[in-house]
DNA sequence: GTACGTTCACCCCGTTCA
DNA sequence: TGAACGGGGTGAACGTAC
């Protein structure tokens, strides 16, 4: 039981083992690799069959294009990839820390070397981020939304629903968060277009939600899109699914679109049915929906159907289904 | 009964549990030990959106930028965060104790563990480096005179002021502060009005999904919805601005001497302020949080509407059904 | 009992090298 | 390409002075 859980979780694209989230899915290592060195390329991938490559951990080498498109599907986000910025402010801060605490032991150690490099990098990177640093640049798109602390941020979102969200029951009780299942929720965040003039309705905002995707018993590795809903558990899984085929279409809409944007913004989509479902559960196990979880719903295809032409007929019938949750 | 009031308090920057006051403030163990690694350092964070993201447990990790700044304007105080002397004598006293004790106790005891420590300063990593290097100048940091203890003094004062000010504010108006239930009041200084405030006001607003329940008496986080703090305190800040002027003669007047006392004292003052602000505000109703809920619930359907032009009338009666949630 | 600092396990991102 | 590793940020638990 105790050392049981690390061996649940498994890859997102691969169904190989995974350790954790990377770049908010959960993946195994070499996929968060791969993820890292392809996601922002700019050139597409061409599969060599017909883009419908079944991917697993024997054959995720042969085709990046299917490869990265599962990654994509299953949540995994560039933004969370670091600019080149980024990067090179961490290697900076780690060249200070460890100058600095070799300085503290022992101050004869060699400080040449370092400061050699903490000249660093000024030159390459260049044209990547030229376009960051201006204020209103609406493109953004390959960098990052901001250079700043994307990655953390993600980092931590994940690591706080662990925590504290189920880990102590006791804030359960007045908080907000979900879960409770056992154990690793996680979160998204979307943000919208704010792109510049969008200003009127400060439309832009941006919602996290946590969602929880559900870990120990089967489900996890259900993320396989579209595919089957073995699972037991009845409407809401049901829902979430649809969903989350929704989201996937957007974001193979994407695919085309390098703007990360609508992928993220469907994710936080779906997560904020599955918070708010789970907040309901922890109430009462009753199946019910409570007003905002229906509103939510609601919601969420309002939003879907507005990002996709092409609305599911099904999910309007279930929808339709969902909404006779007592309604208020 | 008798224990709940524990779980009363809040944590006035992400609605975490606290267990009491640090460093001036409400706070749960996250939001303390991200202060006290944070709040000196010098570098700025950058906000990933527009420097107004809601802190909650879930999002307190997103942005660096708007949780130290919360910190701040909830009253958390940087010269209560020890400065690396501090900590050296402390450390040292603790060295100083423990061997005293272990002394007595028997001599003979386990001294591997000791002596490792007053090789000491060295003492690895960790938290230590990140805030000794800072230039910071402006205050405190070398100077020294007082430096030895200008925490306690800190606390003693803020103590006073409590008492007296706002006693019995239990939680309060909406954000900014906090709480101080039943037993320990506390102080808050405001914000000052973000340097640059040119930025914010893009249209981008973080906002969380799942709300923070809070169940009992809510407060903690402040809602962006419209009242949105940093923007509409006119008539606040300029009140705020005199009292500042005056703490800057005062200030001036201690002049010479760097300890932090004025900014004590300015803390004070502006505390003061903040209770009679705070009264004004006491909103009412209890049930808050179904407000705040709905308020982000409309929030994000306005966002998404703004964002797809494409909205579907059929959805759009079934919210307004479903949902009476007025969409504005 | 309160409020500091310290420690440590953990999460996830980058780097390295075979 | 992917395994192994380095490393920073976070937060719970703990130690300690007062
Ligand atoms: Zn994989
Ligand atoms: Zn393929
Ligand atoms: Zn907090
Ligand atoms: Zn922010």
């Amino acid at each position: 039981m105790t050392k049981v859980k690390v061996d649940l979780k498994v890859c997102g694209v691969c169904g190989d083992k995974a350790l954790g989230y990377n770049f908010n899915a959960v993946t195994c290592e070499s996929c968060k690799a791969f993820f890292r060195r392809n996601a922002l390329v700019q050139k597409e991938f061409k599969c060599p069959f017909n883009n419908q490559c079944d991917i697993t951990t024997v054959t995720r080498r042969f085709c990046q294009k299917c490869r990265l498109d599962k990654c994509l599907s299953i949540g995994m986000c560039k933004d969370l990839i670091m600019s080149e910025q980024d990067k090179v402010a961490k290697r900076q801060k780690i060249e200070e820390n460890r100058a600095r605490k070799r300085g503290i032991g022992s101050f004869k150690s060699g400080f040449k070397k370092i400061k050699k490099e903490s000249v660093e990098a000024d030159s390459q990177e260049s044209e990547y981020f030229s376009s960051i640093y201006n204020t209103d640049s609406d493109s953004r798109d390959t960098g990052s939304i901001d250079q700043g602390y994307q990655p953390n941020l993600m980092r931590v979102i994940n690591y706080v629903d662990t925590e504290s969200m189920l880990k102590d029951k006791t804030c359960v009780s007045n908080e907000r968060l979900v879960s409770s299942s056992d154990d690793v929720p996680m979160i998204k965040t979307i943000l919208n277009p704010c792109s510049k003039e969008g200003s009127q309705d400060s439309s832009c905002t941006l919602n996290t939600l946590i969602g929880n995707s559900e870990s120990n018993c089967n489900s996890s590795t259900g993320f396989s899109n579209s595919s089957e809903p073995q699972s037991t558990t009845t409407s809401r899984t049901a829902t979430i699914d649809v969903t989350r085929d929704v989201v996937n279409d957007v974001q193979r809409i994407n695919a085309v679109d390098p703007s990360p944007i609508e992928s993220i913004l469907c994710e936080a989509i779906k997560l904020e049915y599955e918070a708010f479902s789970s907040m309901a559960h922890s109430h009462s196990n009753s199946r019910e929906l409570n007003d905002a979880e229906r509103a939510k719903l609601n919601e969420l295809i309002v939003a879907n159907k507005a990002l996709l032409p092409p609305l599911d007929d099904e999910l309007n019938s279930l929808i339709g289904e969902d909404c006779k949750f007592k309604v208020l």
